[in-house]
DNA sequence: TAAGGCATGTAAGACGTTACATGATTAC
DNA sequence: GTAATCATGTAACGTCTTACATGCCTTA
């Protein structure tokens, strides 16, 4: 069976830290706007269960003060897992680009004229915000980790793709005016 | 409730086109490469009597030959709830960006080092296919339909995220041969 | 007459979400 | 002491996936 994204990641970031708690996996999830994964308990901890029953993780129980935490290590299964999903071959479902915005835009037309304007004025700015966020998380990254460099990459990758939605936001704009659309 | 992207998509198809099958909607979802939603029979057919149920949408059962066959129509409230989705306000998730390949990156190195330059190999082949298919999609468009600028625009908006991407993976590329990661 | 498209659905299972629920530990 | 964080889970619910299942219609 092949890992989804979120299985995978979870892997991924367990190799990078283990031993280490479902909880802290979570924290993984929530913390980088890179990445997009739900960091619900409800998701978190069967998944973690699920992947130790796979084979692909393994865990032990260990007394910290007067409470039971248990610990996860990736298996050598699941180091094969992780690598079969990185690839290659990519699935074709890698090369997917989905825009929320994007989504949107294919409707705008049933949007009353009087508040496109508006929209894409709130899109312009959330994306803004979105941006100077990724940007900065890229500047304070520690160098010294060994990751850095992919997680720069990662970062990297975001920024590119938030300046290409604002440049295309402005030419569609620009384009819906002209064809007074706007 | 506001609507998934999934529904708001069906409705907005269901406006353009109405009245209209539910294996239409299908079709709708399979054929355009900058739309990402599941045509499966098992989410279509139930989201619609959802969203009849749900009052956003009205059906009637016409005779086709031997068969029966169930005309869908957006009802005012399907319109309202579509222009809610559509926002302002856009909700936050809608500043999501994601690129598998920027997920797979992160953990790119627990790839053994042999394996990198084939998959950086293989998903520029990958990106550049999807690019020439959306490229033609835009190209073969018939603009005397009335949602050809907003249909244009979100295949341009594809085609500059692929383009995007492609310089990305260059500059990833440099950058680890650079490292000596490559 | 056979293949492919049109048309509609169901069933089982996997997965995620939200909300609920508990309790220990740490920092202010 | 109290709020935030660490830590672990469960339950109900909704949705999506895959696979199964049927039958009509059109075109080669």
């Amino acid at each position: 069976m092949l890992l989804s994204d979120l299985e995978a990641a979870a892997i991924g970031d367990i190799l990078k830290h283990q031993p280490c708690t479902a909880h802290f996996i979570r924290t993984c999830f929530r913390e980088s706007p890179a990445k997009h994964f739900s960091d619900s308990a409800g998701s978190v901890y069967p998944m973690m269960r699920r992947l130790e029953k796979n084979g692909y993780l393994e865990s032990y129980e260990q007394q910290d003060g007067q409470r039971m935490v248990r610990y996860y290590r990736c298996t050598s299964a699941g180091k094969t897992a992780l690598q079969r999903w990185l690839g290659p071959p990519v699935p074709e479902s890698a090369t997917l680009t989905v825009d929320p915005v994007r989504t949107r835009i294919l409707y705008l037309g049933r949007l009353p004229k009087s508040r496109r304007t508006k929209w894409f004025d709130e899109i312009e700015s959330a994306l803004q915000a979105k941006l100077k966020l990724i940007q900065q998380e890229l500047g304070d990254r520690d160098l010294s980790q060994s990751d850095a460099p992919y997680l720069n990459l990662a970062d990297e990758n975001a920024i590119m793709e938030l300046k290409t939605r604002l440049r295309w936001l402005s030419i569609a704009r620009r384009q819906l005016e002209e064809q007074g659309l706007l």
